[in-house]
DNA sequence: TTGTTGATTTCGCAA
DNA sequence: TTGCGAAGTCAACAA
């Protein structure tokens, strides 16, 4: 990884146009050849960047960065004021929790939360117009498709609706009802779900996790 | 901004829970206090950071970050390689050029792309819910509403039929029919249009661009 | 402050 | 490879 603090100006001509002008900056080169060009403040991206695969030419006062793609960054430098190299090696990567594929996977070991006596169908339940999070039958053995979500949005309501539509046109199936469970449901979510029949259930993660956990003790 | 190449590991409590094991990466400290964790390579993305406004606890070979929201990114140090700190100054900001406001411009001036003797209303018409892309009416003087997309998306049709619920209900312009155009239009999103009736058009940018530039040189 | 929408979205998974 | 949906989405802008 080079390390470059220098006074510049930058052109990135591709997918759009993108200008830079001239102030000092960090410009960022790590080991694959991608490019980042920082500011110190504003925002916490980079303000101009060249994403991997790339190919850099560099004589003085002038950098051009090519993609693959035909996408083009040029930097023009004035002045450098710090340039070094370090050698990194390889990255372990990174390990997330907690998103939404784990709390679809922790309701469908405990559908139960959703009522007594339900039980899971199969989880991605497949439509022409996208996979259903969960498919369930409640204590009557009636359908119930389960839109799950991090943060409930209009946007969820409005697929889950679309779920809805579509299954209940299936003579087998109908009629589907369904649930839309979150950590967090914002009002507006709320209130739309509510006003087309649908049920909105809030997820405790926590304790999710934490019922998870009990059941691996015994 | 202050530039620190350390052997370290990185864990994030916040809005999830994410791990980095140790090994050697840039740790990046902006002015406004915000800390960026990047790899040499993999995702020219960093893998870890905090975003302003947050605070800074520095103690010999544990870095704590805490946000307002409670989240908070714990650096553990192992070796450091390389402390430098820059004077940088105050960033004029990036121009964008060519994102979706210049592409409804093109097509608001090449209408004709949509169908033979069809002409423009306006650019961005009212509703109570929003402005519409574009308002044109067709070769037989029917009203058409247009939504323009970089990337033609299930949310654009969405979009798209709420303005066509709320114009057909004015006796003035309905019928009111609509066209999606986009650079693409993924299948689902085309599938649910046609079958909502509105028509789908695939928007070549760059000869629209070459149009309007052949346009100039006359 | 809150909501909405675009993004060089990026990223990861699965068909 | 391509398509599709999630993201600690971020960030700009309007109400």
């Amino acid at each position: 990884m080079r390390l470059v603090i220098a006074r510049c100006s930058v052109d990135y001509v591709g997918r759009l146009s993108a200008h830079l002008p001239m102030a000092t900056r960090l410009i960022l080169v790590k080991a694959d050849g991608s490019v980042l060009v920082h500011s110190d403040g504003g925002s916490y991206q980079q303000p101009n960047w060249m994403s991997p695969p790339c190919r850099q030419e560099e004589s003085p006062g002038s950098w051009r960065v090519v993609n693959k793609g035909g996408e083009e960054l040029r930097i023009t430098i004035e002045d450098v004021l710090h340039d070094s190299t370090h050698e990194l090696g390889i990255d372990p990567g990174l390990k997330k929790d907690g998103v939404e594929a784990h709390l679809q996977e922790l309701l469908a070991a405990q559908v139960h939360l959703l009522g007594m006596g339900w039980r899971l169908v199969r989880r991605e339940y497949p439509t022409a117009i996208g996979p259903v999070d969960l498919m369930c039958r409640d204590e009557g053995s009636g359908a119930v498709a389960v839109e799950v979500k991090r943060r409930g949005d209009i946007d969820g309501v409005e697929q889950l609706t679309r779920y809805l539509e579509l299954l209940n046109r299936d003579p087998a199936l109908s009629p589907v009802r369904g649930v839309f469970a979150a950590q967090e449901i914002r009002p507006q979510a709320r209130v739309l779900a509510e006003d087309r029949g649908i049920r909105c259930v809030t997820l405790n993660y926590d304790a999710m996790r934490g019922i998870e956990l009990e059941g691996t003790l015994f």
